[in-house]
DNA sequence: ATAGGCCTGACG
DNA sequence: CGTCAGGCCTAT
């Protein structure tokens, strides 16, 4: 379910909440996610971080706890633990929060890591961070034919899902088949600024809740409201029918005018 | 580059 | 019943 949008939406709003924390206990409800409750409890969580799609909790004592929320995962934060049907796993902090993860599809994952590295060797740049820059970027599109799997692809961007790739496809006025190589250099600035430009505003809005996804509190995002091709029927920029395709062995959804193959 | 598997729920 | 779903991994 969710992109970096909405694991950044998840990352800041949890934040304040966390941080500063010792966790008291810990109880795994769902035997494959593969914790050791020894290896957290009794430690302090230091400021969160985020790479991709990863939420990462860093502990003072070392080492680090992180989560990936799969397609249903969420982290809910309450005053009491309330019981869920999908609840997998629960955290008890020292302030009396509860924080559960709560998984209905079972793909999320939650594991311990003693080098924050170990992670960043499996995942490219995070397009939020300073390393994204548009010459990091260019090196990037050497290697992947067509564009969304380009998107699409975490060892080279973190943190780009399906719902995303279309949405700055559209706004690049790309087709999600065209191939990386056929870009022009205009192209390749339209593509690069739409990624920053469709991740931050998603952010800004808390994040798109088509169906699953939740904020701490419960809330969902807004930016579902905002979305221009991905589940539309007509194209916001000229009103021509949107086109679904399976691309990459999932929906896309972009406008055949605005985003010509060639 | 695509299909299938991992899971459960919602919807037609 | 069948189809689809913000992810990701493996095997053809």
């Amino acid at each position: 379910m969710p992109e970096l949008p909405e694991v950044e939406v998840l990352r800041k709003e949890l934040e304040p909440i966390l941080t500063g924390k010792k966790i008291v206990e810990v109880s795994i409800l769902d035997p494959r996610l593969r914790v050791q409750r020894e290896s957290l409890e009794g430690k302090t969580i230091l400021p969160l971080k985020r790479l991709g799609k990863y939420l990462i909790v860093p502990l003072k004592e070392g080492g680090y706890l992180v989560v990936h929320l799969g397609m249903t995962g969420q982290l809910e934060a309450t005053p009491e633990n309330v019981p869920h049907k999908h609840q997998r796993a629960c955290f008890v902090l020292s302030s009396g929060t509860y924080l559960s993860f709560i998984d209905s599809r079972k793909f999320g994952r939650i594991f311990f890591l003693e080098e924050y590295q170990t992670l960043q060797e499996k995942l490219g740049v995070d397009p939020l961070s300073p390393d994204f820059t548009f010459l990091r970027f260019l090196s990037l599109l050497r290697g992947t034919k067509r564009l969304k799997d380009f998107l699409l692809d975490q060892r080279k961007i973190a943190g780009i899902g399906n719902i995303y790739a279309s949405e700055i496809l559209f706004r690049a006025c790309l087709h999600p088949r065209r191939s990386v190589a056929s870009l022009s250099s205009e192209e390749k600035e339209r593509l690069f600024t739409s990624i920053l430009a469709v991740l931050k505003e998603a952010i800004a809005a808390k994040g798109t809740t088509i169906r699953d996804f939740r904020r701490p509190s419960g809330e969902g995002g807004n930016f579902q409201d905002l979305l221009s091709v991905y589940g539309k029927t007509q194209c916001p920029r000229c009103g021509t029918p949107i086109v679904r395709e399976v691309i990459s062995s999932r929906s896309t959804y972009f406008c055949p005018r605005c985003q010509p193959l060639r």
